[in-house]
DNA sequence: AACATTTTTTAACAAATGTAAAAGGATATC
DNA sequence: GATATCCTTTTACATTTGTTAAAAAATGTT
């Protein structure tokens, strides 16, 4: 078992990467930590980074700051639109909490990690693929849910999310508003 | 210029691969024509391949008969969860128009080609990052627009669906009720 | 052309959701 | 610990949307 550079270890190998590839890889990454309230990204920028949620949580929102996700650490992000397009975007991205790690690689650099390696690339179409399926899942369950199942399948799987979240947010990031959340979490909804 | 099967130009080159790659993987892709009504996936199996449209239309939707998406000629299509994961879907695929020519490939075979040639693999996140702006923007515009908007861009940037695509489906594609759809159209709606 | 079938619109009512404003709780600050 | 501030819930009302059913329009068939 060799050493690495422990903060590698946020970047999802996928089966493929092995603890030398990312050791070698280790100068294209860079580790920061941001604190509460920090502005990662603005409308009008080009998000010029992808990031791996090492500790700490992070959300979107656009300009008429509605919440667009929250992602917490474990999952990476970016804003999609404007990093995999490199044009400026329309949206926020905001620090939720202190001391929050973030591991990033910017765009050229990840290209030219795909070119130079060939496993990297192989890295780069699974990495993808999960990132496809995570959004799809996510959004198909905005579609066919109602806004109460969303919630208590928020509860269910994020139940920290309401110590650290405000349910003006919340109730923004289900896509209803905040009066209908307080409705739900009253009860008067049949939870089904 | 080199002659080339002529149905391997459906698949985009993304300014990756040129003539003679799509060529040499000839025999990993198939060439199916099929007709109005014909089923390509039902709820319970994998989806095993990625398909382009050469020509034709093709729609989604599941067990409730809720209309998740249609795509048209140019486009590539799967069931994104059963095809990435390669577990059995919850979704129907159903051709609509007679005349469809699809072209796929198996998800055995497109791994086989990732992993045989880094310009495939290449090929391979650059195709994925598409799916994944087009997927976004396709989702957050139903998430941020009211179903009055979504009805005019649509027949703002597919006028031909309109002619394709009973009211009933294009209502539930929008995620509103044909009533709604009927009163949208009817102008009672304010079109901002 | 007449009839049957399908698709689309309209009408009437019920249910869900949003808005605005007030009240109640919680937390922070001096 | 009193006050101010922020977050959450509640209330009342207006608007939107869905549901069901019927009417109208379009399409297909003999």
């Amino acid at each position: 078992m060799e050493e690495i550079t422990s903060y590698l270890n946020t970047i999802p190998s996928l089966n493929i990467l092995e603890t030398e590839d990312l050791q070698e890889a280790k100068e294209y990454f860079t580790l920061e930590t941001l604190s509460s309230g920090d502005i990662i990204l603005a409308p009008g920028s080009i998000c010029k980074k992808l990031y791996f949620i090492s500790s700490g949580l992070v959300f979107s929102y656009n300009r008429a700051r509605s919440i667009l996700w929250y992602e917490f650490e474990g999952n990476a992000f970016t804003d999609i639109n404007s990093f995999y397009t490199q044009k400026p975007g329309e949206n926020y991205i905001e620090v939720v909490e202190d001391r929050t790690a973030l591991v990033s690689i910017s765009y050229d650099k990840l290209q030219t990690l795909y070119k130079m390696s060939h496993k990297w690339a192989l890295w780069g179409t699974q990495f993808k693929e999960a990132e496809i399926v995570r959004l799809v899942s996510y959004y198909e369950s905005l579609r066919v849910k109602d806004a109460s199942k969303r919630y208590f399948d928020l509860v269910a799987s994020h139940p920290e999310a309401l110590q650290r979240i405000p349910l003006g947010h919340i109730a923004s990031y289900l896509g209803i508003s905040q009066v209908s959340l307080s409705r739900i979490r009253a009860g008067s909804q049949k939870k089904k």
